[in-house]
DNA sequence: CAATACACTTAGCAATATGTAG
DNA sequence: CTACATATTGCTAAGTGTATTG
């Protein structure tokens, strides 16, 4: 870890900025909203600054710039957009056809070799190998031995499987013992937890060779309003035709946010309602503003209160039904092991509420039908039927990818998924990849940050950007920021799509040098503020970076993250900008609990280091949350526990002093006793008081901070197993049950010593 | 290239479940 | 038990990054 140099102070000391970022933030609360949504906190807060110190500096550095190779002066960049998403269909050709009788509601799965070969004849080569326990640093996610693997010649796509896994072919026949054992395993029985890791994988681009599931579950349809809540429009009652009620109760729905009130939001949502109204309809509802929705609102509020104040019966029948639900839906089988779907539920029409400054919100989120919806199975098994007199769109059976139902969403036009638990091997497999491409880089960055610093004197100007830009994803963790389309999304930036009038650059600030501040809005419209001091060298090349430009041009103009990439991978195979992310994650976190773990603290106290080395990582990531609303009454509870631990603490002290005074006098077994029982009683109070305070110190730097992004998406979990283990902590007390199952192969192979 | 299509990860908040004090 | 606080799960938007297409 000596490579990770000053960074790592770099990455603690943002901690502080993170700070500043939120009285900041608070200030600016303050002043400008008064705020029932907190969400708007977080939305767009264009500063003013920024805008003018750009100009003035530009004399400055000539002799820079005269050694770059400034094709030209523009800024242009790939600047223009548009778009259009529409997608064919391909379909692949297989054939054979093989059903299985059902098990368990599932077509059973071959459960020996041979009829799969029957299926997808011409095997070529493959390979795979066993995975090793990865507890030390050399090793890598690889697969360590050949398997057997069935390529179909007319498979388009078997080509796609990653260079490096594709180097070496051999067939070996091994799966059958596997096979077997699965079959039986994935049948009515809980099943013992089936040890993915320790099984060989794919090493041909094919996900899964059987796939069995029952489809989604589909909205519940729309119930008409009972005839006594009305809908009145300029006043008087109007019945509305079934299509124009749903996304007027949709509406309805929404009534208490503050975003109905918003004009994007309120003409989108018009504009796409009046496309469900009858010509009627649409002659006479000109004017939103005359709509009143309240009697549909009132029902709702009604109704969700009606819910609340069911019978606890009636709640267990909703919940059995739930649980059916599931049981039946919510399983696949996939390669011989039954494997939790993540959502097997079709999202439900509404109104689409983007976040941040979103120009579509308020647009209708349509409902989605069988003949919008494209099933992915494998041809051997029993497809997903319908719902009766309807028709999916298509089902097909493409095992280089991973989902079981796709449809295509209206908003953006894009796709959406049902796909895999966390907790299924196919997650599993690519999360613990993720992890092993981090640790490869942590071999190579010291060379790569040398080399990026030596970039920064390059004489052409893509270069010293992609140089900058790559400092900034190492140093501050910024995400790659690809570009987007203007109009279609919220104006959020990550690195590589900075403008101008997002950094500010101070020669001086606050008896630092070179300091450059950051505000711009983020992944999801959060907010990223930041002031670090920076290299001259990149001071200086900013400050060329932003020569006659406009607030609004692209800090990096010829830059983009497909050209970043490109770059990376060039330095380490499989390196993007997003590993950097992972790497500083996980390398802080095991820095972070080597610093704060101290051994003699107990386990409160440890676990109180363990979540400020996971803050650590929040803040550097940038992972904030709206303080949970109830935040400052809950830490008044806190306190007044506190309090009242305390006087129970002196009490117990009060107590044990005169039972030693009186020990001391009597002199008696009996009142040594006491003593000892006074003692211990002391003992648990003050355990208990510290338990308190130490819970309320984490509360309150956590107010704004959200741990659970880290934890579940940069952390690398070996890090925390291994901590668990080293200071007999419960694995428990760090993962809850979902987080558990996510990680089974960290908890299950990390030992001790493990080292990122 | 550059735009587009696609697949898959990452993200914060809302809804729901669970725990706990009264 | 209820009421409330807190923890967990669900939801789905918004990113990243690669492959394909023009």
């Amino acid at each position: 870890m000596s490579g990770d140099h000053s960074h790592s102070e770099d990455q603690v000391d943002g901690g502080s900025r993170f700070n500043d970022s939120h009285k900041h933030k608070d200030k600016y609360k303050e002043k400008e909203h008064k705020h029932k949504d907190h969400k708007k906190d977080k939305e767009r807060d264009k500063s003013k600054h920024g805008n003018s110190d750009h100009k003035d500096s530009s004399d400055k550095k000539h002799r820079d710039k005269e050694k770059m190779k400034h094709k030209d002066g523009s800024t242009d960049k790939y600047k223009d957009k548009h778009k259009e998403k529409r997608k064919e269909e391909k379909m692949k050709s297989f054939d054979g056809k093989v059903k299985k009788e059902k098990e368990n509601g599932f077509a059973s799965p071959h459960v020996k070799s041979e009829p799969e070969d029957d299926i997808y004849h011409s095997p070529k080569h493959e390979k795979s190998l066993k995975r090793e326990r990865d507890d030390d640093n050399d090793s890598e996610f690889k697969p360590k031995k050949i398997k057997t693997e069935i390529k179909t010649e007319n498979d388009k796509r078997a080509k796609k499987r990653k260079p490096d896994e594709d180097t070496k072919s051999k067939k070996t026949k091994n799966k059958k013992g596997e096979v077997a054992d699965g079959k039986k395993k994935a049948k009515k029985e809980p099943e013992e937890k089936w040890k993915w890791w320790e099984e060989e994988r794919y090493t041909d681009g094919s996900k899964w060779k059987f796939l069995e599931h029952k489809g989604p579950v589909f909205a519940p349809p729309y119930e008409p309003l009972p005839s006594n809540v009305k809908f009145y429009y300029d006043g008087k009652h109007m019945k509305l035709s079934p299509g124009a009620e749903e996304v007027a109760t949709f509406f309805a729905k929404m009534l208490d946010h503050e975003y109905t009130t918003k004009d994007i939001f309120r003409k989108n949502f018009f504009k796409d309602w009046r496309k469900e109204m009858t010509a009627e309809e649409k002659a006479k509802l000109t004017d939103l503003k005359k709509c009143d929705f309240s009697e549909m609102s009132d029902y709702f509020k009604a109704q969700s209160e009606a819910r609340k104040a069911m019978t606890k019966d009636e709640k267990l029948k909703i919940k059995a039904e739930n649980e059916r639900l599931l049981q039946e839906y919510g399983f696949c089988i996939m390669d011989n092991h039954k494997e939790r779907i993540a959502n097997f539920r079709i999202e439900p029409p509404g109104l689409f509420r983007g976040r941040g400054d979103h120009p579509k919100m308020g647009m209708l989120k349509r409902r989605i039908r069988p003949q919008d919806i494209i099933i992915n199975c494998s041809k051997d098994s029993e497809h997903p039927k319908p719902p009766p007199g309807t028709k999916w769109k298509e089902v097909r059976h493409d095992n280089k990818v991973t989902w079981l139902v796709s449809w295509t969403e209206n908003i953006q036009g894009s796709i959406k998924y049902i796909m895999l638990n966390p907790s299924s091997r196919i997650k599993g497999e690519k999360d613990w990849q993720k992890y092993e491409t981090a640790r490869r880089l942590k071999k190579c960055v010291d060379r790569i940050r040398n080399q990026y610093r030596e970039d920064w004197k390059s004489k052409e100007m893509r270069i010293r950007q992609r140089a900058v830009a790559l400092y900034f994803i190492d140093k501050l963790a910024l995400r790659a920021g690809n570009e987007k389309e203007e109009g279609e999304t919220a104006d959020t930036v990550g690195c590589c799509s900075l403008r101008v009038e997002h950094i500010k650059l101070y020669p001086e600030n606050d008896g630092q040098e070179y300091v450059v501040e950051f505000d711009f809005l983020g992944k999801d419209s959060i907010r990223y503020y930041n002031k670090v001091p920076v290299e001259k060298r990149v001071f200086k090349n900013l400050q060329l970076f932003m020569e006659n430009k406009e607030p609004d041009d692209d800090l990096f103009d010829r830059l983009n993250t497909s050209v970043l990439n490109k770059h990376l991978q060039e330095l380490m195979d499989g390196l993007t900008a997003k590993v950097f992310r992972t790497y500083n994650a996980s390398i802080t976190l095991q820095q972070q609990l080597k610093e704060l773990t101290s051994g003699e603290d107990n386990v409160p106290a440890k676990i109180l280091s363990y979540n400020r080395a996971n803050r650590a990582v929040a803040i550097l990531c940038n992972h904030q949350r709206a303080p949970p609303k109830t935040f400052e009454k809950s830490m008044q509870n806190l306190q007044t526990k506190i309090d009242a631990k305390r006087g129970q603490l002196s009490d117990a002290k009060r107590d044990l002093k005169s039972a030693k005074a009186d020990a001391k006098i009597r002199r008696d077994e009996k009142s040594k006793k006491t003593v000892e029982t006074k003692k211990k009683a002391v003992q648990r109070i003050e355990e208990q008081l510290m338990k308190l305070e130490v819970q309320a110190t984490d509360r309150e730097e956590n107010k704004q901070i959200a741990l659970g992004t880290s934890k579940l998406n940069y952390l690398d979990p070996r890090i925390s197993v291994a901590w668990c283990k080293k200071w007999g902590i419960p694995v428990e007390k760090i993962y809850n049950k979902t987080q558990r199952e996510k990680f089974a192969w960290a908890i299950d192979m990390a030992e001790d010593d493990y080292e990122f």
